[in-house]
DNA sequence: CGTGCCAGGTGCCTT
DNA sequence: AAGGCACTTGGCACG
């Protein structure tokens, strides 16, 4: 074990370093950095130290050493407690059971997940397989840590509506927490704004002669995506869909029609147009069936 | 540094504890495991073993000892390579740069995020924020990772569609690798497949006379949750829908209801029912214009 | 906070 | 593979 005055200057090689992730495999909890020293060439030397918490937590244990410790999930508990309350992502991988009810109610049989609690309340339950979470909780939740030295459970609460999602490990395998910051935000393209905008620029890709009036204009049946005119006159509702279009966007727009036919009274002629990059079979038949139009375009003018 | 045959007892040891996750902290690609050696008193006593990999990989290096290590992300490359190959899952933090092109296009420019590759061909980008990944590409991706020594670069690729996911990470903080077996499948209650038990076990919930007489009925407009006729012989078109209804769910039900009066000629009454917790008011407006029914029913009776 | 709607939606199932 | 649809949909913008 190192003496005071080593562990101390251990500690602050840390600190200087900002290589704090800690972590805990298995029953053993500990912090691994890497600083560097300055060899007799007078060279930097990466440097890599095991802090090893044995009960009095942060003590320092010398690599390659034995060390007894404890083999429970109170460190992994203490880690998830850590980040909780400072705000940081925790990831947990182990044996895990799950129990959610909320808007709907989910039982999973053990098994071995990762898990993720993030510092904005989210808790993702990711099995080996598949994009989505198996079990979550949506941001704003709080999230709570507990073990009786044997078991670890995560408990993840939100209200409006009241949802619970239960987590208990029989065995943790790892833990790691991180102070997380990200400044910036994705730039999409290819949306349907994109699309929009390609409409706007240039009306007559829609129809020679087509005016567009206004975007997101209200109807008793919800918003129009660009309403306008035609070369005759003609009231036009446009409904755009970024991808290939199925029967509930024709729905979608017949809503809109309807709704602007009864709002401006019989004389005044509506026509629908769908704008898309493609339409599958059944709703080109909706289309025709309603009289609606139908124009391909895709967001990016190469796809 | 510990002698051969030294090292081969703690290698033994690891495997008999098949507690090998593997591990990357900073520029110290390492694994730790907790073994258990017998003490005086014949007690099991639990022992932390460091094995680090410097440059040559799997070297045991005894703790407290301080080891150059390659400060690079030559070590975390090659464990997310042993991840992919051998069907782990990976998860890596550190700040990277995104970058995805396919059915859409994003950049997401420099940041601290957690990334999770599983062995179905997944991968998830998170930050701190939200449920849902910043970036990510669906299974059956093939993963490759690279270094140049500098940076690690990570690539998911798919076709149909061809689709591509960049993560360049500048510096890597943490990197696991994990072996997930999760044999269970998730149980889960509350669903629009309860709420249509609820109604076939006691059909005059929905209406005194009521009889189903199909499930998945088929039109050309697509298939009917319940189809089934009333007291009165008229035809019965029932949409489920698990939670509080829009309009969408009005103009579903429409669908299927005008389909069904082409098919089945003009003599027949053909009513539609919605059947959910609650509806909107708009689309309980859309209800009234279209002559459709509400029936407020959840997927389990106490809700 | 509820309503309405887009989303690189995802996942499941059927043709 | 494509179509149709449910989903603890999630997320955003607006009233």
């Amino acid at each position: 074990m190192a003496n005071g005055a080593q562990r101390s200057e251990w500690t602050r090689a840390v600190r200087g370093f900002h290589a704090g992730a800690r972590s805990d495999f298995g029953s053993c909890s500990f912090a691994v950095v890497v600083a560097s020293s300055v060899n007799g060439a007078g060279g930097a030397v990466p440097t890599v130290l095991l802090l090893c918490s044995q009960g009095v937590p942060n003590s320092v244990i010398e690599s390659g050493e034995r060390a007894r410790v404890q083999p429970e999930t109170t460190e992994a508990s203490r880690l998830v407690e850590t980040a909780i309350q400072e705000g940081l992502l925790a990831t947990l991988f182990g044996r895990c059971r799950v129990e959610y009810e909320g808007r709907a109610a989910s039982t999973l049989k053990e098994g071995e997940r990762l898990v993720v609690l993030k510092p904005d309340g989210t808790a993702l339950v990711h099995s080996d397989e598949g994009q989505k979470p198996v079990n979550w909780q949506p941001p704003g939740c709080t999230h709570e840590v507990q073990t009786d030295g044997d078991s670890l459970v995560v408990r993840s609460r939100r209200e409006t509506p009241e949802e619970v999602l239960l987590v208990e490990f029989e065995s943790v395998d790892h833990v790691a927490i991180f102070d997380v910051t990200d400044d910036h935000d994705l730039s999409l393209t290819g949306t349907e704004e994109d699309l929009r905008d390609r409409i706007l620029e240039d009306p007559s890709i829609l129809e020679p002669g087509f005016e567009p009036r206004a975007t997101e204009r209200q109807t008793p049946a919800g918003a129009v995506d660009i309403y306008g005119v035609d070369g005759d006159g003609n009231a036009v509702v446009v409904e755009l869909k970024r991808r290939r279009v199925g029967p509930d966007a024709v729905s979608q727009l017949n809503r809109y029609v309807e709704s602007l036919e009864r709002d401006l009274h019989a004389e005044t002629t509506v026509r629908g147009f769908l704008v898309a990059p493609s339409v599958t079979e059944r709703a080109s038949r909706l289309l025709g069936e309603r009289g609606l139009e139908f124009v391909s375009l895709a967001p990016s003018p190469d796809t």
